[in-house]
RNA sequence: UGGGGCGUAGCCAAGCGGUAAGGCACUGGUUUUUGGUACCAGCAAUCCCAGGUUCGAAUCCUGGCGCCCCAGCCA
């Protein structure tokens, strides 16, 4: 990252690191990301894999992508290549360190006969209705299982034959034997092995009928890497004590810290893993990385780069606090990215037919126009001009405020990086709706101001001859609603999607899928990376410009 | 009502007993062939509340209040 200021960075987690590293009580430190393959990331997790690697790259030690893959249930492998893929975008490198919880299928059999043997684990046979019923609620204290206190040697063998497959899904499960007493439901004898016949693991087949559950297996699979911080989200803190149970209870090679944050949560949006596949698999959007998802391929597909999301997640820091961060920031993120490396293009998203009645029929020039105003070494590219024109209907007002400064009946305007014109009539269609402006241009303008006058309107326009022809897809917020819960589908934005059809200049349709611009004077564009083709062009609108004059005109513009 | 957390401007967030950083947003202004950018200036905080300790408290203590999480054979 270009941004070295380490003490900008800074946050609990942090210290912590730092403190660790100082007091010698590790000499390096590890990190995971611990994804589980059961949907595409998002960029709360940018927010998780920021935080592992970026802390890993700042303190040179290293961070595992490690899939949490122990429910073979829900997750499979083309989740796994897509959070590959996704991280890797972002810019992070795991090296030959990519790692499945499903790798330590073996060693965590054995941990658990391990603990078995301790008397630390037991075999019930309560259905999982009567478990409930067994583990009290939040004010009662639970009962012990009538199965809690059977033998060592029948523990082993009823474990043995789960594992052989001998029994039904359901029948029994390996519980860890702590204290159904406890205040913390957590620590009420939590299962720890499951029954799963009959599906197909993505990493090891059919190889296993019995599967670990999360708190045996993230803890021990944190010790397998030698994990120094084992950093998660605010609502596992209740499942610390459960973590350092069983690294206490078993011999391990090491202790790793377990250290809570604050998820993210972002305005107009929705990042719980539930409901994006929900809004996935009942078609409110097109697909995982349709540009309104709030995943890392949505975002990317949208136009969002990897900096700007790396910068988004630094600049919203990191504490334990629940918090929703504004969607300002995340766009300002993008912004800021784009306007210094974007090209600029000329597009017209709403076109109005302008023809310049007094430049000669059948002529045509070709401007040499800068790809960035603050940037020469960006270049230029040629963009035609000729007696006819494309302009943004929004650009132009019969009857004008005050302050509107664009073209007006009989005043002038300046054509970027063109001439000034000046608009003489308006003609209008049967309806009533204006069809066409005809002007008149001063050629005296190019590249000049004109003596005596002051031109304080700048246009953008497109060629109506040489202009191509491009479907632009304009994105809103997916939620009308800042927080949507309860009935949140009922606050989709019916306006999130708008497709226009736009006339963009002839540079643009040679774009690659997934090239990002400026179009002056609106916004910032990629191409699909999907749909946009040589001969049909898609451009997706990633954030439009800030616009100060909407202010000015919701006023009344005087 | 049991347990675990959190509470500093509109939003995010520094702070770690010495008198409230920064960013975003917002408001002015300058520059500008993008009503963009950049630059300058400004606004904005009962530090959840109430007591206490201290020369001194956002920081320590006590008691409240508010919000979030936990009763999957999910992670």
């Amino acid at each position: 990252m270009s941004d070295s200021d380490t003490s900008k960075k800074s946050n609990f987690i942090r210290q912590i690191v730092e403190a660790d590293l100082a007091s010698g009580k590790y000499a390096a430190v590890h990190t995971r990301f611990p994804p589980e393959p059961n949907g595409y990331l998002h960029i709360g997790h940018a927010k998780s894999i920021c935080l592992n690697f970026g802390i890993a790259e700042d303190y040179d030690g290293q961070c595992n992508l490690r899939f949490d893959d122990t429910n073979p249930h829900k997750e499979n492998l083309e989740f796994v290549r897509v959070i590959e893929e996704d991280v890797r975008w972002l810019g992070y490198d795991w090296e030959e360190r990519m790692l499945f919880a499903s790798d330590y299928f073996g060693q965590l059999h054995d941990f658990a006969v391990d603990l078995i043997q301790r008397g630390k684990a037991y075999v019930c046979d309560l259905t999982a209705e009567e478990t409930r019923t067994y583990r009290g609620t939040l004010t009662e204290p639970g009962r012990d299982s009538p199965y809690r206190e059977r033998s060592i040697d029948e523990n082993l063998d009823l474990f043995a034959r789960m594992r052989a497959g001998e029994f039904p899904d359901g029948a029994r499960v390996l519980r860890a034997k702590i204290n159904m007493a406890s205040p913390n439901i957590n620590l009420r004898d939590p299962t720890i092995y499951r029954i799963r016949h009959g599906v197909v693991h993505h990493q090891t087949g059919d190889e296993w009928r019995i599967y670990p559950m999360y708190d045996f297996t993230h803890c021990l699979s944190d010790s397998i890497e030698g994990i120094t911080h084992s950093l998660c989200t605010l609502e596992f803190e209740d499942h610390r004590p459960l973590y350092d149970w069983f690294l206490d209870a078993l011999e391990t090679r090491c202790h790793p810290q377990q250290i809570e944050f604050a998820r993210l949560n972002l305005e107009y949006t929705v990042l719980s893993k539930r409901k994006l596949t929900e809004l996935v698999d009942g078609g409110h959007v097109d697909s995982w990385d349709d540009p309104r998802m709030p995943t890392i391929a949505g975002l990317r597909r949208r136009g969002y780069t990897p900096v700007s999301i790396r910068n988004f997640c630094e600049r919203i820091g990191v504490t334990k606090a629940d918090s929703r961060v504004e969607l300002q920031i995340l766009e300002g993120c993008i912004r800021e990215d784009l306007e210094a490396h974007g090209p600029r293009r000329l597009a017209v998203l709403d076109p109005l037919k302008v023809v310049i009645t007094n430049y000669p029929e059948g002529h045509e020039e070709e401007f040499e126009v800068p790809n960035h105003p603050q940037e020469p070494s960006m270049g230029e590219r040629p963009v035609p001009f000729d007696r006819e024109l494309w302009i943004e209907r929004g650009d132009f007002m019969e009857e004008a405020p005050r302050k509107f400064k664009r073209l007006v009946t009989g005043g002038e305007v300046r054509l970027r990086n063109a001439y000034v014109i000046r608009c003489d009539e308006v003609i209008k269609d049967a309806d009533g709706e204006i069809s066409e402006l005809r002007c008149s241009y001063d050629p005296e303008t190019l590249g000049r101001n004109p003596e005596g006058r002051k031109i304080k309107g700048v246009i953008h326009w497109v060629s109506a001859t040489h202009g191509v022809s491009a479907e632009v897809r304009l994105y809103d917020r997916l939620f009308t609603a800042p927080n949507p819960e309860g009935d949140w589908l009922e606050a989709l934005n019916p306006e999130s999607l708008t497709i226009v059809k736009a006339v963009v200049e002839p540079a643009l349709a040679n774009a690659e899928p997934g090239e990002r611009f400026q179009f002056e004077r609106t916004g910032y564009f990629c191409a699909d990376r999907h749909d946009h083709a040589p001969g049909r062009p898609v451009f997706n609108r990633t954030v439009a410009l800030r616009d100060s004059w909407s202010k000015i005109a919701a006023k009344g513009g005087n």
